[in-house]
DNA sequence: TATTGATATAAGTGCATACATATTAAGTCA
DNA sequence: TGACTTAATATGTATGCACTTATATCAATA
């Protein structure tokens, strides 16, 4: 036995994901050792962590120093969603892209944006309130709240050649950031802005970035009726 | 110069972090050569590589072969959704978990799901609409239609002591799935079942499952009023 | 009985080296 | 000028080995 020459870690990989999800090994069962699996797989131990790490990545395996690996009992399958420019997602399903500025002032923010920034009334914070348009029809809506103690540059923003979107994202890297997606019921002044029916049910996303523990921006945006996210793994 | 000792991946990934974030390379530039940066950092080649590639899978820089390592232009922000078991969802929040099986036949699914499953009115088809309770409050409504082709065990299995959503994420494997996130308005049933008004906005999840090409389950499930999906990098 | 501590062990990491592969750039010929 | 070939090269991968770190287990201790 052993020596089967299926060396390449994506093989590897290939053939334990088989084993995984046909059940040869059984959710919640350890499996055999590192060193063991690659003494059979006739690779490399390195060449076995490189596979099973990934796989663990994955979430499909678990893995604990000394405690060995087994199979994931609850696969936590892990979607990623791809937070692109509004621009790209745009033009990316062959419409033409445009945006409106329909609100710019230096005010205080309320409550619940100042507590997500954590900031404070006395700190000067930029109110954006942008619409963005997919062949002349209306798109996303974005109500955007930006720190300029952190972000003193956009003070002297018009945003009339970038969006506020894509102004951000090339001139502000972020560390950390958090994203909540929810539902909710067109009121009178986005039913007005994205031209649709009051109490409408909309696809909202909020987004709230930090940079060194300070917040950056706090957005929601509010897509119009029909919008979808998709995701595959 | 070089030889700074900061070896460990982690370690250099960290100050590479750091000039990517704090624009010491700036987005699009090209950065030096890993074997390079190896040479300044003290380090190995496998481990910048190392470093290197896990930025490259975050989506901090891109890399090509020859090409060589750019920082990322339009860092696509990945967020990772984790897609977890009802029970443990609503457990998790302190609640009592409870569901009830509102509807189990075996029938021709509507075109629209056949399609996502690649199915054909000949195959037969598992219909179970499912509402999951927390504290005996409806939570989450569930439509699920599962291919007996491809789970041939579900034709006997009634679902009284696991729900169906645990149950096939215990009993069947799959390797590949489409997510699609939405905003719906209550319909008439849907409004009964979840016991909120008609035309209320809710948060929608349509998921479908393949294992080896071949349809495994398409489910929908539409949350109660105020569902939020979080999700932090 | 409960707590602490030693020890064995499995995964995690670092390194030097070699070879593979993709892709650019240079060179060649029609 | 343009199509094709070839060489150069940066990243990608594989390997063997040594060392590190976390932790499950179990014995010693209070």
């Amino acid at each position: 036995m052993s020596a089967e020459r299926t060396n390449s870690w994506q093989e590897v990989q290939a053939e334990l994901r088989r084993r995984i999800t046909q059940r040869d090994w059984m959710p919640g069962e350890f499996i055999p050792f590192e060193a063991d699996l690659a003494e059979e797989f006739g690779c490399a131990r390195s060449t076995m962590n490189r596979a099973l790490r990934s796989l663990a990545e994955e979430g499909l395996l678990e893995r604990k120093r000394k405690a060995g690996t087994r199979v994931a009992l609850n696969p936590v399958r892990q979607v990623r969603l791809e937070i692109s420019i509004l621009r790209k997602e745009i033009e990316g399903k062959g419409a033409a892209f445009q945006y409106m500025i329909l609100k710019r002032t230096i005010t205080a923010p309320p409550a619940d944006v100042m507590a997500r920034l954590q900031t404070s009334p006395g700190d000067d914070h930029l109110h954006i309130e942008t619409l963005y348009m997919a062949n002349q029809s209306p798109y996303v809506f974005e109500d955007r709240w930006i720190n300029l103690s952190a972000v003193p540059q956009a003070r002297a923003e018009t945003f009339d050649t970038l969006s506020p979107n894509e102004w951000l994202v090339h001139h502000v890297a972020f560390d950390r950031g958090s994203f909540t997606f929810s539902a909710l019921s067109a009121n009178a002044r986005i039913a007005e802005v994205l031209a649709c029916e009051k109490g409408q049910a909309l696809f909202a996303l909020d987004r709230t970035t930090h940079r060194e523990k300070q917040g950056v921006t706090s957005v929601r945006l509010v897509f119009q009726k029909g919008y979808q996210l998709h995701s595959a793994i």
